[in-house]
DNA sequence: CCAACTGTACCGTCTGGACGGTAATGTCAA
DNA sequence: TTGACATTACCGTCCAGACGGTACAGTTGG
């Protein structure tokens, strides 16, 4: 039969290129983005640079790869919060505040293939750029009000940005009230 | 007689190496971290490369004056922003705000040379880290509201981190008007 | 005089990427 | 069933060029 009960349709294609790019971007958290060398990932990913070509023909396909999952994955990720909000309201705004404690809590490590695509060409992120103005208009259509859906956006962006750059400003315990402060004014508008 | 090594504060060679300062970070605001090397810095200031080497003897002397330049110039801006506020309540807080709705109107270019410090080797921004944390407690502090201080650190650090990416998110206008909202929540504490 | 450069030549290392293999796993016609 | 070929998923080596940095002799404004 050609149809599996695995839920995880993954290829092998698909495992090695995922564990390409997680490899890739412990580089740039450990050694920053200039660490990254087609040399290192492949060694942290356990291939050959050969391997490693065969699947990322180039390292701007491979920064490519490593903003697009990101983007596909945090949507993916938002979809299936905003999907348990389904009758309340504002589920969108929610979801949003939802998958910032998520990542907070199993403490997710920061998208740092940004920083190396960013590093290597700033255009790079464009995608990420489209992206994240959609999610802005996209919460102040959820919440019917611009001015509180950009305090909440950008009070988010500045608590990853904290991460991403790994400040540590504060513990995310403390991250998490702040979210959670600003749950509490999604609420109080009804 | 005159042992005074430090007085000239415009002196020609502080002239120049801020010239290779801005030079540094326009080059990564153009072309990211990557392209940041140290005859493309040369070329860009319109020096030589020995000129170069004669005031930031490495790469990484570089990188760490470009650091330590963005800190102490941010320091004394929010000490000057301050100082205008002197006998009303919570001046830190109203001259963070001010210091970063200056930086809107005179559009500012963001302090790219912290990207490249952090593409090089990410405890380069360990100078940063450490102050980032104290204006956050100096916020708390001159607040008396750990909450309201949180809120509206992370909202700006939001706003400064989408500058920094250049994500172009809102237009300044709107970072303005959030600003102005946090500057509201901090009269309505009193 | 001397700080503040310029200019040129050079060196060792690193890096992206091209390239030519190889082994395992299909696919398919006879 | 089998032999022939195709595709997938890699491996390991080599190389041209870029880069950081050194060395050093010369120049010029103050």
């Amino acid at each position: 039969m050609s149809s599996e009960v695995t839920i995880p349709p993954v290829s092998k294609r698909q495992a090695t290129r995922s564990r390409i790019l997680e490899a890739a971007s412990e580089i740039v958290q450990e050694s920053g983005a200039n660490g990254l060398s087609l040399d290192a990932v492949a060694a942290k990913a356990g291939v050959s640079k050969g391997g490693l070509l065969y699947h990322f023909p180039s390292k701007s396909k491979l920064l490519t790869a490593a903003v697009e999952s990101f983007v596909l994955d945090y949507e993916a990720q938002l979809m299936s919060c905003e999907a348990t909000h389904g009758e309340s309201e504002h589920p969108l705004s929610h979801a949003f505040l939802d998958l910032f404690l998520q990542d907070c809590r199993c403490n997710r490590k920061p998208p740092s293939g940004i920083l190396a695509a960013l590093a290597e060409d700033p255009s790079f992120l464009d995608p990420v750029r489209q992206h994240e103005r959609l999610i802005l208009q996209r919460l102040k259509d959820d919440l019917g009000d611009a001015d509180l859906a950009s305090l909440i956006y950008f009070t988010i962006a500045g608590l990853k940005s904290s991460h991403l750059l790994d400040l540590n400003v504060v513990p995310d315990e403390d991250a998490r009230r702040v979210a959670e402060r600003l749950r509490g004014l999604i609420v109080a508008k009804g």
